[in-house]
DNA sequence: AAGCTGTGAACTGTCGACAGTTGTCAATTC
DNA sequence: GAATTGACAACTGTCGACAGTTCACAGCTT
């Protein structure tokens, strides 16, 4: 595993132990390699990676800010489980920020975005036409990307992006990733119009809706049961929860 | 200043000393005893509360991810300052998270709930006939909080909440509280009455108007140029941001 | 006199160690 | 045999100390 890490996310190189211990912590929950009600000893975090308790009692506090773990008196941390109810809750709250950042870009919108966002949409319609459903998922998040990277509210982009992490809490999903990608390239279709045309309540609207029908798409997927609790399987990394959008 | 705290919030009265720590400068922030731009020492902070260096370097962190301060690495902390930009930015979301707030609870609302929200009603109703702007002043807090805390989403409060928090560090704020006692409370009947009614749209709308309204009221109150930051007064403790709502 | 450089103080980042607490398990008692 | 109690082990909460870095100021050079 590498340790010096080339993300060009907070510059500098040489970060703090700190943010190292956090976003691998984070990037292992995240991936699945530590499972949803884990519970995470400092001690032996700090054996594995080599460090001292100390960033990893700080790199904790920082994951139960973002959600990922709860800190329990005296008891130690545990990877946070999210239940049915409280993933439909996480849906609906990163539709109306996804709308809301829609909304704001229509506003706010320069030529060069409005031409990645073109750009995006011509090649999602050339990945249907060639039937490539990981080149169409790969630029499903891209255009999702661009709308939260681009739209000028950057305490909105933060959240949205917490909330995407939490999400990923909730275990059970399907398998299937883009159920019906004609659908869905039609509703970034209306976004992208929208916004492009400045149509700023037009474009929150799109936005909201799509994320809705996503998340439709996306428990559609599940067992019809939502009740029964811990699926059993906890193997392979890698999956994401923001599937069929 | 009594030492334990009686809050239902997280139960436990015996609150870890980053819990206090936290607490206590986050206190201190949001009522102006330390103005925004302050650098904060850790060696001058854990002397002062009587306390080690951990505690106060965790407490820090977690007020980062809170968006009340910048670590600077190897620089320490500063207090965030945020602009008139900025402060708009804030405003938007917070808004837009209000009227999801008011369409969620149009969605679950419960009869104990709308009694409530009908009670503040009339309450604030009288205190505008008794001319009471202090005693609306009060009621306004309960009842957005009564939203707030009763939407069922908490996620959407725990966030919602933060924002609030983060602009308070918008130090340039209007002195008048209640503009215009008459125009809040029609906008407040609008969302009470949606959200009894169950209209969950239309409790959304409500709620996004009333927040934008409340914004131009809190900007017409401020310095007609947007450009000069810095008021040189820093004195006297807990002002609110969320003034003419 | 202006610019550059080296030294020093102050502070952060990190570590190891100690005290207090919690949960467990075995021995004891009814 | 079941319940209670006591001690032990593991862990968290907290602290003091050391190393590395940053910034400022004084001295030197041109």
């Amino acid at each position: 595993m590498p340790l010096d890490e080339h993300k060009p996310f907070h510059a500098s190189s040489v970060q703090s132990l700190t943010v190292l211990v956090q976003r691998e912590v984070e990037r292992r929950i995240l991936t699945g390699a530590l499972p949803a009600g884990e519970r995470l000893s400092e001690s032996a975090l700090a054996a594995d990676m080599g460090v001292s308790r100390g960033p990893v009692r700080e790199a904790m506090r920082g994951l139960e800010q973002a959600g990922l773990v709860d800190i329990i008196a005296n008891k130690g941390v545990v990877i946070r489980e999210i239940g049915y109810d409280e993933a439909v809750d996480l849906y609906d709250l990163r539709g109306t920020l996804f709308g809301f950042m829609c909304e704001t870009m229509a506003r706010r919108r320069t030529d060069a975005q409005c031409a990645v966002l073109r750009n995006k949409l011509n090649a999602m319609a050339a990945a249907i036409r060639a039937d490539d459903t990981d080149l169409y998922y790969r630029l499903n998040i891209q255009f999702h990307a661009a709308i939260v990277e681009q739209c000028g509210n950057s305490r909105a982009r933060a959240i949205y992006d917490g909330i995407v992490k939490e999400m990923h809490l909730f275990r059970r999903r399907g398998l299937s990733r883009i159920e019906n990608m004609e659908a869905s390239m039609r509703e970034h279709a209306a976004i992208a119009e929208a916004i492009i045309s400045g149509r700023a309540e037009a474009a929150r609207k799109a936005g909201v809706v799509h994320l809705r029908n996503g998340r439709d798409r996306f428990l559609a997927t599940l067992d019809p049961a939502p009740e029964s609790l811990s699926t059993p399987d906890q193997g392979s990394a890698d999956r994401s929860t923001a599937a069929a959008e």
